[in-house]
This record gives structure tokens, C-alpha cells and sequence, in this order.
DNA sequence: CCTACTTTTGCAACGGTTGCAAGAGCTGGT
DNA sequence: ACCAGCTCTTGCAACCGTTGCAAAAGTAGG
């Protein structure tokens, strides 16, 4: 196997990206800059990551300690699972606001290229958003065993949630009058918090 | 004024795109096609729609009746607010079962390019999303006033429904294994609305 | 050393987009 | 009718990200 050679590739591209990011926006940085940085040809960047987002992605799962970071500050220990799920939506707004780009690729990921090695890097990166995802499971099963929840699917009601944070976070960058500032975000996150947690029924009135 | 030129070109790009869409996906069909279709220069797409995007975004505006037609479906008068309010989404999603391209566009718009005539155009179509959005707002205001929905600010509590659900019909095209099918989509909705008709927390459960 | 296999290369080509000087069309005023 | 001023359009080189592919290079096992 050649897995050394592919492995030096994949390094020289990941550090020179690294590097090269770390002082300029992606969009002003070139796949040529990249390679000829790395020391490598163009296509390798295709054959490894994808596309140029692909490799930014994968600067992304080697500091996915981000993401961590700040979910471990909603999930720990010595507070109830409903103060969880509301600690973990503002983390996740937090972890928006001081890294979009990361947390626009792991929301709504681009389309991985045609190598192998794309699509590893992105069923990857799903798999580590999906931990996540369960954790917040975890607190809902939990807030369900306590009496706190209604009883619910978990998994369901997580994606719900984790999926509506999504849609909500995203207004942050439409390009168009719809958009909302970070003031907005929270006092809309605040609503979603309170309709999520309360509901919107009054006690008594019919469902249909 | 040139507005008869002006005219004549937007009016020649817009037939062309639309005839040649109606045969090829917008993925198939390139901007030296439309451009020579329609007789003018490329630059003139970028000068008047911003993008390749924006022009198909253009003939969405032209067919923003689609929209419309599905969402006066939701709220056809003899039905209560709650009612309506579930049959919004249900329609939310039918509407993008049948026309991702739109759906997409208007949940998730592109940037509109560098010319005021996209710019205009993000605009117009950001106001027809909020026309579908300030009737669900008048559905929840009838709903509060009925004694039926718990009072909350009805604007934010529509954003945040619309956004949820953007949110949640945005699963469906993850490229990535947390993509979900259509079944799965009439699930979450399902599980969404259950969520937010009833609230999570178990009558009594303090908030924090 | 040779063979087979994998990875890398270099680059023309593709498609979307940009910038811009020159050309063309249009309108109002004289 | 002619002219000046203005707006819109043109054509195209250049840019960027991406693709396809034959040839080259690297690696490992026999």
C-alpha cells in the first residue's frame, strides 16, 4: 500500500491550509495557493477532500474540540435535563457566533465530490454530529424517566429540536430583509425555548 | 430611459431560461445556452439577475403562484386557526416535495450578486416569503384572541414555526447519512407539531 | 530486479462569474 | 434633423473551482 505517500499528502495539504487560514478568509485563499503551499498537485485536493470545502471541512474535524467545548458546557453534570436542553440551545447559538463557517458546514453540508475520501470525510463529520445529537437524547430520555418530559421519542424530539436550532440559526445569513441580527437570534430562540417547553395550546383546547 | 431595452432583455432571458428548464434540469442547461437562446450577452444575466441562480430565481418569482396555491390550501376559510396552523406545515412540506428547486431557493436564498437588479429581486422574493409568513401570524392572532393559543407574540412565534420547519425540511437533502427520506420528514413534522401544540415539560415541571 | 497496484501529476477543458472599454440604443433639447 | 448625455449591452480575457485522464512516480511483494 501507498498509504504512507497518500498520508503525506494529505498532511502537507491539511497543515498548509491550516496555515494559510489562519491568517485570511477561505474565500480569499486559492486551491493553487493550497497546493503549491503543500507542495502538491491540485487534484489532490479533489482526490482527498472533495473540493476546496471538503478540506476546509476537514480542518474543521481536526478542531471539532470546538464543538465539544461548548456542548460540554450545556451538558454538565448538576443540572436537570431540562436546564440541559435549554443550555444547549444557547451553546449552540454561542458556537454559531464565534464560528460560522464550522457550524454552517456541519448544519448544511456540501455535497462531498466523487473520491472516496470525500465521502468518508462526510459520513465522518456526520457521525460526529450525531454524538452530539445524542447527548441531547440522553437528556430528554432522562428528563423523561425524572417525570419532567412528557413522554416522547428522544431521538425524535432531539432531532426536532437540534433541526428547528438549525433553521432559526440560519436566519442569521440570509442575504435579504428576512435576515435577523444576534439580538433577534436569542429573543427568537427565547420564543422557540418557551413554545417548545409550554406549547402553544391552551390546556383543554382541542387538538383538531 | 432605456426601460424598453431593458425590458426587452430581461424579458428574452426570462423566456429562454423558462423554455429551456422546462425540458433539462437547471444543472444541465449553462449560461452561454440561455444567453444565446435568448439573443443577448452573458454579462447581461449577472447585469440583471445577478447570477445563473438568481435568474432561475427569477422564473420562480414569475410562478410564485406555486407558493401561493399551497398555502391557500392551509388556510381556506371554515377551519380554525389550529387547524390552519397544522395544515401550514403540512402544505410547507408538500410544497417542497414537489418543487425542491423553489422550496430551496426561497428557505435558503443565494447571495444576489453585485447589481442592484438582484439585489431588487432578493428583495421581492423575501417579501412574497413574508406575505405566506404574515398569514400564519394572523392565524395565531386569531387563535390567541380565541382563547385557544397561549399568548405569545405572534411574529416571533411564526418565525420561529417557519424556521423550524425550514430547518426540518432542510434534512432532506443532507448529503450525509443524517439525510432523511420522505417518510421520515412526515414523521418529524409530525413529532414537531405534537412538540409545539403541547409543549415539552409535564404540567407542573419548574422551567429551570 | 520485475510486476502490479496505488497515488500523484500536469494541464486542457468546463462552467460560473467578473471587470471593463467600446459600442449601441434611446431620449430630450435645440 | 442633429447632437449630447445617459443607460444598457457587448465581447472577451481573466479568474476561480472543478473535472477527466494519460503518463509518471512511488510502493510493496515475489
Amino acid at each position: 500500500m501507498a498509504d504512507q505517500r497518500k498520508q503525506r499528502t494529505v498532511t502537507a495539504l491539511l497543515d498548509a491550509a491550516e496555515e494559510l487560514l489562519r491568517h485570511r478568509p477561505v474565500d480569499d485563499v486559492t486551491v493553487d495557493e493550497i497546493a503549491e503551499s503543500a507542495g502538491v498537485a491540485v487534484g489532490s485536493i479533489y482526490n482527498h477532500f472533495g473540493s476546496k470545502a471538503g478540506l476546509h471541512a476537514a480542518l474543521v474535524e481536526r478542531a471539532l474540540q470546538v464543538d465539544r467545548g461548548f456542548m460540554d458546557l450545556a451538558y454538565r453534570s448538576g443540572t436537570t435535563p431540562v436546564e440541559q436542553i435549554r443550555a444547549a440551545a444557547e451553546q449552540y447559538l454561542a458556537f454559531y457566533l464565534t464560528h460560522p463557517d464550522y457550524f454552517r458546514m456541519l448544519a448544511f453540508p456540501a455535497p462531498p465530490g466523487r473520491y472516496a475520501a470525500g465521502q468518508e470525510l462526510s459520513e465522518r463529520l456526520a457521525r460526529a454530529v450525531d454524538e452530539q445529537n445524542q447527548r441531547l437524547v440522553d437528556a430528554i430520555r432522562r428528563g423523561v424517566a425524572a417525570g419532567e418530559l412528557r413522554a416522547a421519542d428522544p431521538e425524535q424530539v432531539a432531532t426536532v429540536l437540534w433541526a428547528a436550532w438549525n433553521g432559526i440559526i440560519s436566519l442569521a445569513w440570509r442575504p435579504d430583509p428576512l435576515r435577523h441580527d444576534e439580538a433577534r437570534l436569542r429573543a427568537l430562540l427565547q420564543t422557540a425555548t418557551d413554545v417548545i417547553a409550554h406549547g402553544l395550546l391552551v390546556t383543554g383546547t382541542p387538538d383538531r
